[in-house]
DNA sequence: TTATCTGCAAAAGGTTTGCAACTGA
DNA sequence: TCAGTTGCAAACCTTTTGCAGATAA
């Protein structure tokens, strides 16, 4: 997915895209990685993206309401990750923080009795092939 | 699982059971939903367990080391819940917030191909038996 | 006895908001 | 045109920290 195929999701919940957005969420999509807001934001700084903080967590938000963005909790802090708006699951490396998508869903899990489902959620966490042997490990 | 049984857990992890923590975990322990820091710190001053808003904050970092206690992000707020220290999921009531533990863990969600997965989580929203039968309706 | 806890107040972080100027559709 | 967006600064939480006195083990 690209920042056109967005523009036009965001069309739909009555968003815009802007040139902020848009140089935002192809540095989002590049990066492949979970991320905090400030460390969205570094990364556009590090890139000659110049856009406040702000405008960050708006289109975070945004995002986040088109069902564009993924929020985590990780190690106490809230992380995004740009993702489709189809159903689907993660799997997270905690060495890198590197993202995948996981389509086919087939999560077997049983909700307790009398209970009725609306969504679920599955997050596998470990570590991605290109971390597996890599010895310079930052993160357990 | 009983603020008795916590007690050990906790021990074993160097931490100390004290009054106050006593009294926030049958607190806990009893309200079996996803509570907020705040929130817990206000069901406890309705209960006229006077302790401080540190203490509360201290207790859920204390019991997420030790396994007793899950956070969870919803609706941009973490919530913590408390839960054994035991491998199981989560069933959460987007109507009242009440958790059930799901054990017995049939996952099957496959990892990309050349990662390796060392946890997952799985969580179920949904509608609890309870709820389902809920005419006042108070969250979607 | 001593390492751990507690409450308080202050500091630190992270997130949201108000507003005037701007801009995409 | 005009509803939605932007940047900035201020306001607002939420969470953490330092410290002196209390307390489990």
């Amino acid at each position: 997915m690209e920042a056109a195929d967005v523009a036009r999701v965001l069309r739909q919940h009555h968003f815009r895209m802007t040139r902020e957005r848009r140089a935002l969420l192809d540095l989002f999509i590049e990066a492949d990685t979970l991320l905090t807001p400030a460390q969205l934001h570094a990364f556009a700084q590090a890139r000659d993206v110049d856009v406040g903080l702000t405008t960050v967590y708006r289109l975070l938000e945004v995002l986040t309401k088109a069902g564009l963005a993924s929020p985590f909790l990780l190690e106490g802090s809230i992380y995004y990750t740009f993702c489709t708006d189809h159903h689907h699951h993660h799997f997270i490396c905690l060495n890198c923080r590197h993202v995948e998508n996981i389509y086919g869903c087939s999560a077997t899990v049983e909700p307790p009795p009398g209970c009725t489902v609306s969504y679920h959620r599955v997050d596998l966490f470990g570590r991605c092939a290109r971390c597996r042997s890599d010895v310079n490990v930052t993160t357990p």
